[in-house]
DNA sequence: GAGCGTGTAGTCAAGTTTGACTAGCGAGGG
DNA sequence: CCCTCGCTAGTCAAACTTGACTACACGCTC
């Protein structure tokens, strides 16, 4: 599972009512094309699938206001939303090792009741955790671990990694239980969208992997 | 860039020769289909394309020894090997938070001389830490970092997984400049790679991501 | 000795990703 | 006035990935 919808529904959630290249622009602002496969060609054909997937309700298109070619909008439908947590609820749980998806999640979290986001978390621990038993349980061959070789390395990094990963995410949950941040059911939300007509602060200049702020 | 290439390249290069159900046959058991992209289709599809290419060259179809289609072998041309070499040490060197080309790189390191796989681990190490810097440069908004609300966390995330991963790096360098494996340059390979007719020791029985030994 | 399961070897259509390309419009300079 | 530049908005072909499917041969059972 790619981090493409997860993102492109988010946006377009954030807009309510979003064409593709204000969603386009939402996930370059954050840096998305960085760490996921966020490029053009991604954006519009996950639009247009899900669209046809009944994800998505496409307006019909509207001639720009601001030159080039006529726009089409879209809306989540019912469905679309119940895709949308249904993908969020999956990313915060999954361990895969893979950045974007993980980073779709956390950037998409306070979207969910603070509860239920720590009790997500909680499981994604538990389930790091069960993983790193798998991979010892079968770590060492039965003529012992020097047998591996070099290819021993790989359990060490993913154990490693997953240590590493655990452990950010407790103290994730920490901040989050400590009463950090604003969840769905508290309050104005955090807006991480431009909206239509405001300026980019980094829209000039040359970008970086971290601009996504 | 996918891992699939290096995976395929190297696989092929242990064998001398090897047809295409030889690969597929190996990457599983390296369970390489867990943390990569190498499902059978990706692995024939990269082996023509491969040898389209020059890379591989493929010669002519003999009728399979043991039932199925006829197949087809592939042997890496002097343009492969190169090729393999350059997306080694490309892997080796890049931080990239997908763990599918770092886990292939480890596989492969020994197929560098020791002192080449030290300096080339060194320049990872040299460009994680540049990375990090660039986020923590951009961390701070000119409000505050408080301004960034949960976003924040992705940094953090970042910047965590950055740390953790320089620190595997350092310890795996620590380990091979103590005179750990055995490299290019040194004698017996390590041989990773099930000769043609060996049985399969994780043939049978369920299969776990780890079972890549 | 006919069918059936299993292993071998690979193909294929559908979906996704990539990176380059198109085309319209307004602003500004000469 | 006209021409180029940059922004807006999106398309497209080529490459890659996915997961299901085919086809052959061997051995086993009923």
């Amino acid at each position: 599972m790619s981090a493409i919808r997860l993102l492109v529904l988010g946006a377009v959630r954030m807009h309510g009512r979003a064409h593709g290249y204000q969603v386009r622009n939402d996930l370059e602002y954050w840096g998305a094309h960085e760490w996921s496969s966020a490029k053009p060609g991604s954006i519009y054909h996950a639009l247009k699938q899900m669209a046809k997937q009944g994800l998505l309700h496409a307006h019909e298109v509207a001639p720009s206001t601001a030159g080039g070619p006529p726009r089409t909008e879209y809306e989540l439908t019912g469905q679309g939303t119940e895709e949308y947590f249904r993908l969020l609820r999956e990313a915060l749980v999954t361990y895969d090792q893979r950045g974007d998806v993980k980073t779709a999640a956390v950037g998409f979290v306070v979207d969910l009741p603070r509860a239920e986001a720590v009790a997500l978390l909680k499981e994604r621990t538990l389930r790091i955790e069960q993983w790193r038993a798998s991979v010892l349980e079968h770590y060492v061959p039965e003529e012992g671990s020097g047998q591996l070789g070099h290819i021993g390395e790989i359990m060490n990094m993913w154990v490693h990694t997953a240590d590493s990963e655990a452990e950010w995410t407790r103290g994730l949950i920490e901040r989050i239980e400590g009463g950090a941040y604003t969840f769905a059911d508290e309050g104005d939300p955090f807006v991480g969208v431009l909206a239509e007509g405001a300026e980019n602060p980094y829209a000039t200049g040359e970008r970086h992997p971290e601009d996504d702020r």
